[in-house]
DNA sequence: CGTGTTTGACCTGCGC
DNA sequence: GCGCAGGTCAAACACG
């Protein structure tokens, strides 16, 4: 199914506030994202794949070696020990929201959530409570700035959406392909 | 009663 | 090796 992993574009000066939307070019509005992400969103600040997650004061560098589409034997495996940089597809983005929850469709679970250093604000971990989907997605708020949301997720959703909200598949279809340039 | 949240303990990787 | 910080587990709890 839909195992494309979907990158974003880093983008380039991104996580200074002046500039407002990365997307601001013609096919994907900050809108679009208000739109599908639910009356909660306020505004779309930003997205950025893994490596630049880690500019924004994110956690980064932790070495995520998972297989590629969640194979769950390779993630395992990778788990254990000694696999390479076989990461899993991981991407997040700002928002601002005055909550942190951004109702995307699908349904979570919380699991977990820790005091982040540097940040006044909790990191909440939510699993996809989908049966067999193992996509993970963390919520943070930025401490610098608390108006601002960062949601990460990591891996790709193995069922189709379960609310029939805004199609966020298709909204990050578009993306997939806005961005294969 | 099923589903989701809370929360402290535990595990693991990394830097010193 | 040790300590810290991030990530996960799981029991207890809350809520419909």
């Amino acid at each position: 199914m839909e195992h494309h992993p979907i990158m974003f574009p880093p983008a380039s000066s991104s996580h200074h506030s002046s500039g407002q939307s990365v997307l601001s070019s013609s096919m994907l509005q900050p809108q679009a994202f208000d739109k599908l992400l639910g009356e909660t969103a306020r505004g779309f600040t930003g997205l950025k794949g893994e490596h630049e997650a880690a500019s924004l004061g994110w956690t980064g560098g932790y070495p995520r070696m998972e297989a590629t589409t969640g194979s769950d034997d390779e993630m395992k495996a990778a788990k254990k020990k000694g696999a390479k940089n076989v990461r899993k597809p991981k991407y997040a983005f700002q928002t601002r929201s005055q909550v942190d929850i951004l109702d995307d469709g699908y349904r979570w679970r919380k699991y977990g959530q820790k005091a982040v250093k540097n940040n006044r604000f909790p990191r909440s971990y939510y699993r996809c409570t989908h049966q067999g989907c193992i996509v993970k997605k963390q919520v943070q708020r930025l401490s610098k700035d608390e108006g601002v949301v960062v949601t990460t997720y990591e891996g790709t959703h193995t069922h189709p959406i379960e609310k029939s909200n805004d199609n966020f598949e298709h909204i990050l279809n578009e993306m997939k392909i806005f961005t294969n340039f």
